[in-house]
RNA sequence: CGCGGGGUAGAGCAGCCAGGUAGCUCGUCGGGCUCAUAACCCGGAGGUCGCGAGGUUCGAAUCCCGCCCCCGCAACCA
């Protein structure tokens, strides 16, 4: 009766504001795993949660004018609100503000800094006073503050370090010997060629790697981790030197362990138990901070190292990133109030590639729900319920008047059980959910193989047609106990539809197992099909509703006025293009620009925008009295205007009239 | 010569690691059926598997070499 415990968590949201379908998508991956692993015998732990300490929540609340705890009270608030909606049954909700977590980071960093892991120095940089940040050469805008566009001087500012190269050997090692640590494995090979390998040991073989840690050979190219911050306020202070605050990410990794009752002196039963074999389920952009840093850090702390990380990728909005400001955010409220939280739960499920984005839009998930959900599932419940009432009022029980094609049937629902799991093992949900679907299939052709019309129009045939119906019942009921894990309400519905209970998974892979099936007589539409057309008017209103979301925020931006006399210092010309070509491996193209009597070399970025043979011949406006710069190696004498719609779209700006080029605008 | 992923039927993907009749879902066309939600079942059309009449092989979507294109990250976008 020993259960085995199984702990699994997502990545806490970040709450600044709203989570997308993407976001909603992670915690349903891992509910479904969770949900997977319960109907397999697991003792499950399922933590979620909220990361809700740093500058732009700091800002954000200021921009609001609430305080910063308000500020993510509110938003911890709806995140939870809809993974309660999502019916995402995480155990444990944490957040980063919640007290226990507050001190167990304090006195987690307290230790690296006494075990000399973390140690006192300056980060020099040029600072800008009135936006509090550091930058770099590379990000000034003309020698400038790239966000307010004011001086910056050189400053040192003091925080704390964390000394990521005393591990890297260790780490690198484990990866190399643990080739579950990364998964899908493609990743393992961009963390350690981008991150962890010094330049002269990129390419090499794993067996050459392993030498060379064990030799003590192995250069890397890890840098010590800035880990404390004293430019922001909202954060966890660091317990003996108050002006500084915990770095976020330190912060925030630690809640998969503080969540279960770690401490540094004294963990928790709970912490024991459950932290053995840990999966972490992130976004594949924060593979990076899960691989090295937090591993690292559990090993400063002398504690196991996850299983497994895995990295999954994203839902992008018809191939695009999704943004408020092109009014095109899915959110899962406005699809399941439109589709239902199942439908919704299968579509993101089914639809993520392994290795590559997945695609979501409304006319995607309609078709999807349509077809899988309304016609396969929802018409093959309906359906057999009905004829289970109309030849037999109801019930059906084994008659043991069999054909071929039972068997047939019986296989696939047998199979599928197992098939299914292999498939999750490896986190490809979407197979897993195809899996399933075949026995789903199987009994739609199995109406038609026995044709229970037919059947019933003999007295004879009755009990080879009430055979017939209560394979039906048994098949569906066996499809309807596995999808709990992906569509819990919907295995419900589907089991009160045929007047049953759920089934032990030991008894998942078993057919003809129930004594009698007695459904009920007014069957339910499970999933009503959509029209597409029907539905455009409701995307619409979303779509307009985020655009004027978005509106006013854009007029507040606070514009530093100018005089006119600095508007006199930028001169303005028109410009002929004479020649242009791109530049390779880059967003720029290479223009020739002819401005009066003189001739311009210019790079602009506009390659997505302008092929290099529609360039020629056009007319442009060109900021002739900028200082030259060099990009990719070619000399850069100025610059051709644009203008650029929120949705990211350049267009160059040319005179409305046919005007000489050098004409100067004023 | 930055790093990584990808290019397979109109769309979305699997197959590639362990070479051997090119597969799935949707769409489309035709047929069947009538229990059911314009549903369900069957069949057809549609693919030079990015390119190189390249290499290895009896045999390449799959392994090797060269090239092109797309997407992330990085850089850059005067």
């Amino acid at each position: 009766m020993n259960k085995k415990n199984f702990y699994i968590t997502s990545a806490i949201t970040y709450t600044s504001g709203k989570p997308h379908i993407g976001n909603t998508y992670e915690a349903v991956l891992c509910d479904a795993i969770a949900r997977f692993k319960r109907m397999q015998g697991y003792n499950v732990i399922y933590q979620t949660g909220t990361d809700e300490h740093g500058q732009k929540v700091e800002l954000k609340a200021a921009e609001k004018g609430v305080t910063p705890k308000q500020f993510v009270d509110e938003v911890a608030g709806v995140i939870r609100s809809i993974w309660d909606l999502m019916d995402v049954s995480y155990d444990k909700f944490i957040r980063t503000t919640d007290d226990y977590h507050e001190k167990t980071v304090a006195a987690i960093f307290k230790k690296f800094y006494e075990k000399g892991d973390i140690y006192k120095s300056s980060y020099e940089g040029l600072y800008c006073t009135p936006c509090e940040s550091f930058w770099t050469e590379s990000q000034l805008v003309d020698g400038k503050c790239p966000d307010c566009g004011r001086e910056v001087k050189p400053a040192k500012e003091e925080a704390y370090f964390f000394k990521m190269g005393k591990y890297a050997d260790r780490l690198v090692k484990h990866i190399l010997t643990h080739p579950e640590f990364i998964q899908p494995a493609a990743r393992k090979n961009e963390m350690m060629n981008n991150f962890l390998l010094a330049d002269e040991f990129v390419g090499k073989s794993d067996e050459e790697l392993l030498s060379a840690v064990e030799s003590g050979r192995l250069k890397t190219k890890l840098q010590d981790l800035c880990v404390s911050r004293t430019s922001f306020k909202w954060g966890i202070p660091v317990d003996f030197d108050s002006r500084h605050v915990v770095y976020v990410w330190l912060d925030a990794l630690t809640n998969y362990i503080t969540g279960l009752g770690y401490d540094v002196d004294n963990p928790s039963k709970k912490y024991k138990d459950f932290w053995v074999e840990p999966l972490h389920v992130v976004g594949k952009d924060i593979i990076r901070f899960h691989t090295i840093y937090w591993p690292i850090f559990l090993m400063s702390l002398g504690e196991p190292l996850p299983k497994t990380v895995f990295g999954h990728t994203w839902l992008l909005q018809g191939g695009d990133k999704m943004s408020k400001s092109k009014g095109n955010v899915i959110y899962a409220d406005d699809l399941a109030s439109v589709f239902g939280v199942d439908a919704v739960r299968y579509f993101i499920l089914h639809e993520m590639p392994y290795n590559s984005d997945g695609i979501i839009t409304w006319e995607l998930v309609c078709e999807r729900v349509n077809s899988d959900l309304a016609n396969t599932l929802g018409n093959l419940v309906k359906r057999t319920v009905s004829m289970t009432n109309k030849y037999f009022g109801g019930k059906v029980a084994p008659t043991g008047v069999s054909a071929e094609v039972d068997g047939e049937l019986a296989a696939v629902a047998r199979s599928v059980r197992d098939k299914a799991a292999a498939k999750l093992a490896e986190y490809k949900i979407a197979d897993a959910l195809d899996e399933i679907w075949t026995l789903f299939r199987r009994a739609n052709k199995y109406i038609d193989e026995t044709a229970p019309w037919i059947l019933a129009r003999d007295e004879n045939n009755s009990d080879r047609l009430k055979q017939v119906m209560y394979n039906l019942s048994e098949a569906i009921a066996v499809g309807a106990n596995l999808i709990k894990p992906f569509m819990p309400s919907t295995c419900a519905k589907i089991l009160g539809e045929l007047g049953v209970f759920e089934r032990a998974w030991s008894e998942c892979d078993k057919f003809g197992l129930t004594p009698e099936y007695a459904v009920t007589n007014a069957p339910s539409t499970l999933f009503e099909r959509v029209n597409f057309e029907d539905i455009k008017g409701k995307i619409e209103e979303i779509t307009a509703k985020q655009l004027a979301e978005v509106a006013p925020a854009h007029e507040e931006e606070s514009v530093a006025q100018i005089t006119i006399d600095d508007f006199a210092k930028v001169r303005m010309q028109v410009g002929l293009v004479v020649a242009c070509e791109a530049v390779k491996k880059s967003k720029l193209l290479h223009e020739t620009v002819k401005v009066g009597d003189r001739t311009l070399s210019i790079l602009s970025g506009i390659a997505k925008h302008y092929t290099a043979e529609e360039m020629v011949g056009k007319k442009v406006i060109v900021v002739t009295n900028l200082p030259p710069r060099e990009m990719k190696g070619i000399l850069s004498e100025g610059m051709i205007v644009c203008a650029e719609a929120p949705d990211g779209t350049l267009s160059i700006v040319s005179p409305e009239k046919d005007l000489p080029d050098g004409s100067v605008l004023s």
